[in-house]
DNA sequence: TTGAAAGCGCTAACAG
DNA sequence: CTGTTAGCGCTTTCAA
């Protein structure tokens, strides 16, 4: 860990190279008016010297930063991560670099104001656009474009992407009745969020379209997480006639569910159907049936509006909804009779 | 996306709250010395006008910047994964934030030289210190702290934290051959990597101590991917005498040797026996017997070690190691004979 | 093709 | 308690 004092800045190669700041500056950024014996001499002096540029003055000056930023309430977050990857593989294509914001916690910053503010000390200064995962803002102030993953709001007011909610929810319901199932319980998400609104609405019109009586007693208020999924399900389980298929609202809570099962001596599938949402990869090895949002994907598509949208381009389709699909796995069953 | 044109500086703010943007910078900052008043004052024109400080400016000219640095070379594989949700948790508990950069592919900027690059970038101006996984580099040149998670030196010249691989790996190996196993296959890992190495070393001393001789046709060179653990494994497994059980470098490999057992119709573990390496999510999930290293909690001491140096305390112990522990699951069984 | 010089938005002395 | 001012390290005209 060497650090002569002071830090090496682009004077003291100018120096080192006897040229001018500007000239070290051009060769910085690869203008192409700079005789090569220059260039060559310059870029020596830099490799020798170890010298990197400082990010905070540079992006002070200039416009263009090829990076783009990302702020992310939870990275811990399975659901987080899968949109990671895909964001990740994006950007592997790319010329641009990732920076990543988090404050490691919802709860340590829950409000949309923390948000907001995210955002804008990004996209004002380091950043060339953002992308913002599962944004609680109605609006954002920026000067550079931003794109929104999932947003908490039905009609915001940037460019977003999500996944189609209540079809995915219709979907699974659909199967589960296929499968037989009349008396199917229901955790839900957040019930602030778009997302956990609408599933719920598919779970009651599937249910109003199978003709079956909606039982407010099988409907259970969860928080997409697991914890909630293993409470409510217990609830559920306790119950004189409980459900014999549950649709969580997430593959979280899907896996709160199977440990409130374990505990109460329910098998999977056999004397409970369970039915998730994400596809996250622990669903995969648990065997879950689950309604694939194409999480990977999504952050895929927002990655490139993003870049889209840097290079002031405008976007076909400011809203983009990403079809979900039903993924049929072992956690669900025909119900015997 | 509204956006004043110019976007809002400090000025904007000391002009419309008739002060100096000193005064701002102060409250900015809270600093005790201003007036009740005028802090009240100015903070009202902060909220109002939607002002948020330019990262840039200030990291330019600011000692602390509250914002801890992680350089990660790609935030898809597992690893880096576990990695980041201890370090994520470790965050949510101070009152530093976490700026992740990264390019989004290992491949895409390989060399050393570059993590050395990204490292000066973060720590020269945005970051008060950072955490690198993986680091490839011999040495760093930084003005700010830096940990290393698992560096690919044995002996590295900074302050890092890695797993008892070669202890590991001789528990992991204890196990198969306490299970009757004499036949033991291993899949490594990048021999470029310490981690790799020692993890082999662990399985040739194993055997040895166990008085089984070495067949270097059992022994197959993988890279930690499940690819390179599936294409291994089927080496292995067509082998006229196959091994009866497979120690994989990692989790990923052994999700691999998974895939290949099951294309070639060997079950797992009835005819054939599986240990891996890191307790990644994916392992638990499978059932998969591993040794655990603890990668989160890796990440979470990184993040108490660099908020250590920044606070310019010194570490106790600048090489910590994390010991390793074998997580025994269903994968492996007494061989029957 | 190069250098001099003017800031970018902010913080931190230093005065008042 | 508050304002003035000098830079931080860099990019970018503008001249030479």
């Amino acid at each position: 860990m060497k650090s002569r004092k002071g830090s090496i800045t682009i004077l003291d190669v100018a120096k080192e190279a006897g040229v001018s700041v500007s000239t070290v500056s051009r060769v910085l950024n690869d203008k192409d008016d700079v005789a090569t014996e220059t260039y060559e001499k310059v870029k020596a002096v830099i490799e020798e010297m170890g010298y990197t540029s400082s990010l905070a003055a540079r992006s002070m000056r200039s416009r263009k930063k090829h990076l783009i930023g990302l702020v992310v309430p939870d990275i811990g977050f399975p659901y987080s991560i899968e949109v990671m990857k895909g964001i990740n593989r994006a950007i592997a294509d790319t010329n641009y670099d990732l920076l990543l914001y988090t404050t490691g916690d919802v709860k340590k910053n829950a409000a949309a104001l923390h948000e907001q503010h995210y955002v804008s000390l990004l996209n004002k200064s380091i950043t060339d656009g953002v992308i913002v995962v599962a944004s609680a803002a109605a609006d954002f102030r920026t000067d550079a474009p931003i794109v929104a993953i999932d947003p908490h709001m039905p009609n915001p007011n940037y460019p977003a992407i999500h996944a189609t909610n209540y079809k995915g929810a219709l979907d699974a319901m659909e199967h589960l009745v296929s499968l037989g199932h009349r008396r199917i319980g229901f955790i839900s998400g957040r019930p602030d969020l778009e997302s956990a609104k609408r599933r719920l609405k598919g779970y009651q019109d599937a249910l109003q379209q199978a003709g079956i009586e909606l039982d407010p007693s099988v409907i259970k208020t969860g928080d997409f997480t697991s914890g909630s999924g293993h409470d409510c399900a217990k609830e559920l389980l306790i119950l004189p006639e409980p459900p014999t298929a549950i649709f969580a609202a997430n593959d979280q809570t899907a896996i709160g569910v199977y440990q409130a099962a374990d505990e109460l001596g329910f098998r999977i599938p056999e004397d409970l159907s369970v039915v998730g949402f994400d596809n996250i990869s622990e669903a995969r090895f648990m065997g879950l049936t689950t309604v694939d949002q194409f999480l990977d994907e999504m952050g895929y598509i927002a990655t490139q509006m993003i870049i889209t949208l840097i290079q002031n381009e405008s976007l076909d389709e400011p809203i983009y909804k990403m079809p979900t699909q039903l993924v049929i796995r072992d956690s669900a069953r025909t119900l015997s009779v």
